[in-house]
DNA sequence: GCGCGACGGGAAAGCGTTGTCCTCCATGGC
DNA sequence: GCCATGGAGGACAACGCTTTCCCGTCGCGC
């Protein structure tokens, strides 16, 4: 357990007071010379306090100074679940992006609840932190709904910036996820290789990128002239284990004429493929299955995911940049939602 | 693009100030009446601050809350690559730990690159955070090395709690993996189950998990009387895409006698199973592979990866409590690698 | 040679909180 | 009836920093 703690005379960390002193100039001095002030500060001096600040391992406090210039430069993410890898990688375009620009990242989770995430918006915005991003998959219409709006409201109203990803949100800059024309899409490339029997393994009722994944698969079934049975449309957690959950259920229900499952996200997918699986059957050959995000993942397992891509560390770093207010030029292009057909779900002999 | 922004009158937050004028009471009071002071303040002007407050829409400012009290509520956390399911993992305990004690965590991700480590403790330091958790694979003595030891004893000197994940370092508070002997119990266990040509795939040199890793696998054949030929040694990125390149790079080197690869941690090894897949052969019978860590997609991929079990999330919340020192009785035992045999190793018959 | 900007250092007033005193008032003991 | 006691509100000095002012010093133009 290595006892751990040095020694140390245990002395509070340099003030620029000290560092001033140090220097022989006054604090102002101190100041300009390391932070970038406009004004300029003779050469002498500044390589003095320089010096000093190095000698004492002077770091300047961060608190001090948001609090004596009014704003903060930190970023707050919220996202469902750290360890789910879509929003891992949304994290990580964040994370970059934010240290591209001297920013800092405080992240927290909501772990799938939407009190949780009203607490946690309450909480974060005691730090001022210059923008804030939602990632985390909110419900429509709950009772906890409306006090978030509250709290956003008065957010921005004080100067912050809000970026949500996934749907639209009504006032708030948001990184649209083509999520209902996604799936419409895959929808009619799976016809197009000659599926027949749908069924769906979505989020539940009320989840916003589950609702939008599953009306826009289908439409583009409809689209074909086909039906989705509702009693083949499943609705177990957004999880990879309520995939492999969702993927029994249909098991048991009876294989009868399905063909193929779209699952509303990868990690349900690869889910599902192992119930196929644990049930005897192979994935691709037996039933086709197909998910959506194109995690790193969706490569490797086997056979290879068929899913919708999204490029999602770019959208984390575009949602700082929107709520910066920093986009360039050709970052105004919506984000493309590009299917990627492989071997879960083979072409078809019709 | 949706425009963004709220109309917004755009007036500063409410300060504790304001609070205390719009309830008629001493800003002292107001303090006292919004925070866990011990001083008790009378329940009827407690309700008026109250009431203020929510009218107000008042959100605590925490760094002036930090300056004041001298004492920030954060943690900051280094990891190396915030997408990999490894940190993402460890990162998920960590904010599940840290929200548990109210702490709030900052994230910044080194990129594997110990230059960055370095300047991102230095920022970090400013934070002021109560304890820093380093996650981050750090290379054995390279120049940076030293330089971080400097600053992190600067930051524990000041009060501040260190806490590495991995290898014990040096005066640190640490989270030791049992690195050695995990793998070494996997070489043992591969080695009974009948499995007699190996090699091995691990990062780059002075990486300290890997070549713990790796030397606990060489000893654990050699404790079976099995040397491990240095040309089957391969040093690729410590990544997925490490793990599919050393894995061509072995086959290009000719197959022979070669039965079964040990990759230092899942990712490589779900490469390296890749690579193996599209040289045509088949993961699990052509050639066996194992891994280290036992991230959630290990379950996923075909056939299942053998592999050595880590509590990942679990050592993040142990780290931060170790850091804060709050571990309970039960939390002193050393975290359990655990080998964990599946279908990527089957049985040989020898 | 004088006046006037420009320049740059330093004093000091914030920033939003907390915590220490100081004070006032009610209570209780003798 | 008086004084010690203590409980609770309020003023105010921090906390570590930035930024506005103020002011002395130059350099330059006339």
């Amino acid at each position: 357990m290595s006892a751990g703690g040095t020694s140390g005379e245990r002395r509070a960390p340099a003030t620029l007071h000290d560092v001033a002193r140090e220097a022989g100039v006054s604090l102002a001095t101190a100041s300009r010379s390391l932070n970038g002030s406009t004004r300029k500060v003779n050469e002498e001096y500044r390589q003095r306090v320089l010096a000093a600040a190095a000698k004492l391992d002077y770091s300047p406090n961060l608190s001090a100074q948001a609090v004596a210039r009014g704003t903060s430069t930190t970023v707050a993410l919220l996202v469902a679940d750290i360890a789910d890898p879509y929003f891992a990688q949304i994290a990580a375009g964040v994370v970059r992006e934010a240290d591209h620009e001297g920013l800092i990242v405080t992240m927290a989770a909501t772990e799938r609840d939407s009190e949780r995430e009203l607490e946690l918006v309450r909480s974060l915005r005691g730090q001022r932190p210059r923008v804030m991003i939602l990632a985390a998959s909110r419900r429509a219409g709950d009772a906890a709904s409306a006090l978030l709006a509250e709290e956003l409201r008065a957010f921005e109203a004080n100067g912050g910036r809000v970026a949500f990803i996934g749907a639209v949100e009504a006032p708030y800059r948001s990184v649209p996820l083509d999520n209902a024309a996604g799936a419409e899409s895959l929808a009619r490339a799976l016809v197009e290789a000659g599926y027949r029997g749908f069924a769906a393994l979505t989020g539940a009722e009320g989840l916003r990128t589950a609702e939008d994944r599953l009306g826009g698969f289908i439409a583009g079934l409809a689209a074909s002239g086909i039906a989705l049975d509702p009693a083949r449309i499943v609705r177990p957690a957004f999880t990879r284990d309520g995939g492999y959950d969702g993927m029994r259920t249909l098991i048991e229900q009876g294989l009868d004429d399905l063909e193929v499952v779209f699952a509303a996200n990868d990690v349900m997918a690869v889910g599902a493929m192992s119930a196929v699986r644990d049930a005897g059957l192979v994935p691709g050959r037996d039933i086709a299955i197909a998910g959506f995000d194109d995690i790193p993942t969706a490569r490797d397992v086997t056979p290879p995911l068929s899913t919708v891509r999204l490029p999602l560390e770019e959208i984390g770093r575009r949602a700082l940049r929107l709520a910066l207010g920093t986009l360039d030029e050709g970052d105004e292009l919506p984000v493309r939602a590009e299917v990627v057909l492989r071997g879960s779900t083979p072409t078809r002999a019709s």
